[in-house]
RNA sequence: GGGCGAGUGGCGGAAUGGCAGACGCUGGGGCCUUAAAAGCCCCUCUGGUGAAAACCGGGUGUGGGUUCGAGUCCCACCUUGCCCA
């Protein structure tokens, strides 16, 4: 296995005369065949022989690989080997372990491979497979192989286009309220489409004007299910389906021939991947309604045993807000008429449920809606068209023409200029009924709220500058407190922004004792200065200036967008021109304001309290070759119909091209996915009817989204998982992986799971109990004079920590970088493994640092835990007869010895708890240090020991397990426990301090009490000296560790 | 720009508010050896006094604060990493 082969092993071997030294190379590969052939680590189910399901199970899992052809690198199985510590310790404690491995196997990388090296991806990526699972063995890891799996087999695939079909077939019922298997209180449950259907042939639902389900409401316009036509019936129902097809804005890559998700765009607009023009524009696309579940993926969070800063992430990308939604009337259709808002083309009232020939907004902040002083449309808003005036047309074509070629990141970066174009038209504020202009701009997005905002230049920095730039209006709101005031004063007083530090004139204008000074600072443009800043501060005075900021906002050159008090509400004047009558909301705080103006709008009918999300629904369809198809089929004349379940798996055709098809590179060409080509293939006879497959293909992310339940049961023929086994297994106890999944597909899998959980498949509302992202394995590298990165296999060491370019000998530093091909640091388990062994690889990974967190991998520390499996290896064998050692015996142990072994127990013990392996390694050190000078040392200590080593060293534990004279494995050990009274040392140091300076030191038994202790410093002489003559105020003693003695 | 985290010897790192630098690496010295390798033992934050044992002082990115006591808690700043813009 791994360590066949290796010079360095072989030759050392041979140099050594000993021939019972520590040979890695002779153990590991003995053990690693004992294991397999043994079955050691296979672990059955609930129900199966052998199995007893009374035990606790622990279900352990890592983030499978996606099989590279590079191989492993030395950071991939560091999560691996802490996951299996603990699935050893586990095991060792009484638990049931499940512990796979499988592999992530579809996906676009496997794809381009096979398209450069013109080799089919099924074949790469078996060998590659073949590969990880090769070098994974020779870890030593304890996974149970029998239940490995890889996301392309069809047999695998098979269930995930299932569950996709149950997505196509369910509904969202938002207002269900139930109880789950656990006994929780859920509000929203997914359920299958036939109960819609039976709901609404009942009458208990209606459906609203725009088809959508509601409940029976005699004041709203709605329609019973008996009066739709069949299409139109069709429409309810696929408008409500988990899985659904839509036309939305994607980022179209003709030359890759796929749309791209957001994350694969740059910021200049370019494919990530070749750098070729993306293009946004809207296609047909499948989508999955995860929208629906953003509240239960908020709530539930809560009790996950997950780090915060992966649920603050989550949190952020679901982006909860509270708001309202606001329609703004066009003036060019509606007019104010006896109080009440009417339409020249006589349509009915103006509503929020169906703007008709109004914008309607969405905004954080309705309690500024008097500060509104333009409207802005995404570029791609439908409005667009109608609205634009001729005079305007060319150049607003133009501007969302270039929009398109921008990406959304692009579009909202604030270190860019505010673009936009007015569009000749002009909106109604409905608080205000002010009539103010309507412009298109890209920092707008579509996809966010409703793809128009009300600007509020007053209280929203982006619109502030927008408002600045193109001259339009701004009215501030709410008045600023005073401590954003005096920070602004100091920005202006830095002369950071000249700008705005004209707009003082309007202060000097208002403040006569200071115009000299303001207008000699203008002219050198140096900004108000310090003096100037005292004096404003002082003479004129927070309070006042805050009203300044009200009166002349563009003065203070910034937006006040926080909280306040509010103001510029001129209700009064307005109360007879504006439907619904005046909203006085000057003097109250935000809060009340926004409660107040939310109120106003629902009583008009021109707004309404709203939730919303960022969030947005999946895209879930790739233009590829490598990945699952859709078990989908479109009939002629447009209908579309799943695959009956009993005729999956839809497998992937066998193709000679697989390659995508690149278009010419405009806006206009259409995908042509892969499978487009895939002859017979595309066509199905069903019921007389032609069918055409679906060809996109699923995004990586499907087949990872349900993995940890294939593992429960991978060789169910007939269901994804057994329920019985999924009970007893489920949720995964200990999940481990790399952070850079932290949100994609821990909310992906997250929302797959609720999905499966509302329509009764699994037990568990939430699929991993305890998440921990290990830390990535960096590597070193150097940096020149002019601050180039160069990789290590251009510098030489010259005398101690001195490096050099080998070229020219230019001296650099050391810094730490991200492993990579390029600088060429990567460093191969294979390599170090055939030199020192698994177990000292595994050692040295799990020292190096706290799990968590980053840290260079440093081939120099190596030999350090190489050292140690030897120093461990002589604690019980001689290495010159290769027998036990002499000073093994069957005396019992000392007290010292004693000691060390409960010590050792209790920090491995507390530490694989707590995840903290490198201070359980720091813990094993320390006993071998004890150890190694003891003449004799104690079966008694010994044998737990070797229990405790070896989940870190597992097959050192197992040699010298067998050598202690027992036949079976260690595996299913007992794990040892400590006495407390024995797990430290008999007497401590304690330290004694006389106003908090450390002046003498006095040893004591471990276990004296406050007052011993006190005596015992009080009584030493050095401290006598100390403290004679003076007064003792107080004697602060801390039990075992110090005596602070406080004189005067 | 906003949010979150991190800054400790030559290096990786340790430290429930209680003797900073455990443990390991590197470096230095010694033992063993004809020699080397391997192994074992000792020293290794820093300034001062001392022949030595030892003793005195400084020290956890910077500046403040809380506390008998701060690497640890609070505030501001600097640097850096990640996430979102």
């Amino acid at each position: 296995m791994g360590c066949d082969g290796s010079p360095a092993m072989t030759t050392h071997s041979e140099q050594t005369t000993k021939v019972g030294r520590y040979d890695p190379a002779a153990i590991e590969p003995r053990w690693q065949l004992f294991w397999e052939e043994q079955q050691t680590f296979r672990v059955g189910n609930p129900g199966e022989t052998g199995t007893d399901p009374s035990k606790p199970k622990y279900y352990i899992l890592d983030m499978f690989p996606y099989p590279s052809g590079a191989g492993l690198h030395v950071g991939h199985p560091v999560g691996y080997c802490a996951t299996d510590i603990v699935a050893r310790y586990k095991r060792m404690k009484g638990f049931n372990v499940l512990r796979p491995m499988g592999f992530d196997a579809f996906g676009l990388p496997a794809e381009q491979y096979a398209v450069e090296t013109n080799v089919h991806p099924a074949v790469t990526t078996k060998k590659n497979i073949d590969i990880y699972r090769r070098q994974l063995k020779t870890f030593g890891f304890s996974y149970d192989w029998n239940r490995e799996i890889a996301t392309c087999d069809p047999s695998y695939y098979k269930h995930t286009q299932w569950m996709f079909s149950r997505m196509f077939d369910s509904w969202y019922d938002a207002s269900c309220r139930w109880t789950a298997q656990d006994g929780t209180r859920i509000v929203g449950k997914a359920r299958a489409i036939s109960e819609l259907v039976e709901e609404l042939e009942a009458g208990r639902l209606v459906v609203d004007a725009s088809l959508k389900p509601a409940v029976p409401d005699s004041t709203k316009q709605q329609r019973a299910w008996g009066e739709l036509s069949e299409s139109e019936r069709e429409r309810v129902v696929s408008g409500q389906r988990l899985a659904y097809i839509d036309e939305i804005p994607v980022n179209w890559c003709p030359a890759l021939g796929t749309v791209l998700a957001n994350e694969e765009v740059d910021a200049e607009g370019r494919s990530d991947r070749g750098g070729h023009p993306v293009f946004r524009r809207p296609l047909r696309q499948w989508l999955l309604r995860i929208t629906k579940y953003a509240e239960r993926l908020l709530g539930d969070l809560d009790e996950l045993d997950w780090p915060e800063a992966v649920k603050l992430m989550q949190r952020n990308w679901v982006g909860r807000s509270t708001g309202a939604e606001v329609v703004f009337p066009l003036a060019d259709h509606w007019r104010v008429e006896g109080g009440r808002w009417v339409c020249s083309d006589g349509a009915a009232s103006l509503s929020c449920d169906q703007p008709h020939h109004a914008i309607k907004v969405y905004t954080t902040r309705p309690d500024t809606l008097f500060g509104a002083t333009y409207v802005v449309l995404a570029p791609e808003h439908e409005l667009v068209e109608q609205v634009t005036t001729d005079e305007q047309r060319s150049q607003v074509d133009q501007y969302v023409e270039a929009a398109q070629r921008k990406s959304d990141m692009s579009r909202t970066t604030e270190v860019k200029e505010k673009t936009g174009v007015f569009t000749g038209a002009y909106a109604i504020n409905p608080v205000s009924a002010a009539r103010i202009p309507i412009w298109i701009a890209d920092y707008v997005l579509m996809g966010y709220g409703t793809g128009a905002i009300m600007a509020v230049p007053g209280g929203d920095a982006r619109d502030f500058e927008f408002a600045r730039a193109f001259d339009l209006p701004i009215v501030s709101v709410v008045k600023p407190p005073t401590d954003w005031v005096e920070q602004r004063l100091e920005t202006l007083a830095s002369g950071i922004d000249e700008a705005a530090t004209k707009g003082f004139d309007r202060i000097a204008a208002e403040v006569p004792e200071l115009s000299t000074e303001i207008a000699q600072r203008r002219e050198r443009s140096t900004g108000l200065g310090a003096k100037t800043l005292e004096t404003l501060r002082n003479s004129v005075g927070l309070e006042r200036l805050a009203d300044h900021v009200v009166k002349h906002p563009k003065a203070w050159g910034d937006a006040y967008s926080g909280e306040g008090v509010a103001v510029n509400s001129p209700a009064a004047e307005l109360s007879a021109s504006v439907p619904g009558g005046a909203c006085e909301l000057n003097g109250l705080s935000s809060g009340d304001a926004t409660v107040k103006i939310v109120a106003w709008l629902e009583a008009a009918g021109v707004g309404r309290a709203t939730v919303n999300y960022k969030l947005r629904d999946w895209l879930f369809s790739r233009q590829r070759y490598w990945g699952e198809p859709f078990p989908v089929l479109h009939g002629e004349s447009g209908e579309t119909r799943l695959v009956a379940d009993e005729d999956l798996p839809v497998e992937l055709p066998e193709m000679e091209d697989f390659r995508p098809t690149p278009s010419a590179e405009t806006s206009e060409s259409v995908p042509a996915p892969p499978l487009s080509r895939a002859g017979d293939w595309i066509t199905v006879e069903q019921d007389g009817q032609t069918f055409r497959r679906d060809l996109n293909t699923m995004p990586q992310w499907a087949g990872s989204c349900w993995y940890y339940l294939r593992f429960i049961d991978p060789h169910n023929a007939d269901r994804f998982c057994g329920s019985d086994a999924e009970r007893y297994w489920m949720p995964v106890d200990l999940y481990v992986g790399g952070a850079e999944h932290a949100v994609l597909h821990l909310l992906y899998a997250r929302f797959w799971h609720k999905v499966l959980f509302d329509l009764g498949w699994v037990s568990t509302r939430e699929p991993f109990r305890k998440l921990f992202n290990q830390g990535m394995i960096q590597g070193f590298a150097f940096r020149d004079q002019r601050g180039m990165i160069v990789g290590p296999d251009a510098v030489e060491e010259r005398g101690e920590d001195r490096f050099v370019l080998k070229a020219s000998g230019e001296v650099v530093t050391r810094v730490i970088a991200k492993m990579s091909k390029s600088l060429k640091n990567v460093v191969s388990p294979d390599e170090i493994i055939g030199r020192y062994g698994a177990d000292t690889f595994r050692m040295y990974e799990m020292f190096m640092g706290p799990l968590d967190s980053a840290k260079p991998w440093n081939t120099r520390d190596v030999p350090g835990l190489h050292k140690l499996c030897q120093r461990i290896w002589r604690l019980y064998v001689d290495e010159v007869t290769g027998s036990l050692s002499a000073a093994v015996c069957d005396d019992p142990p000392d007290e010292k010895s004693l000691r060390a072994l409960h010590k050792v127990i209790k920090r491995v013990t507390e530490d694989i708890e707590a995840m903290k392996f490198n201070t359980a390694i720091a813990a094993i050190f320390d006993f071998v240090n004890t150890m190694t000078p003891q003449s004799k040392r104690s079966r008694v200590v010994l044998e737990p020991f070797v229990l405790v080593m070896s989940p870190f060293a597992p097959h050192l534990g197992e040699e010298l397990w067998a050598r202690l004279g027992h036949a079976e494995s260690l595996a299913y050990e007992p794990w040892p426990s400590f006495d407390p009274k024995y797990a430290h040392d008999e007497e401590v140091e304690i330290a004694i301090q006389i106003n908090g300076k450390l002046r003498a030191r006095v040893m004591m038994a471990a276990d004296a009490d406050s007052a011993a202790t006190e005596l015992a410093a009080m009584a030493d002489a050095k401290i006598g000296e100390a403290i004679a003559g003076k007064t003792v105020r107080k004697v602060i003693v801390v039990v075992g560790r110090l005596v602070n003695i406080l004189v005067s």
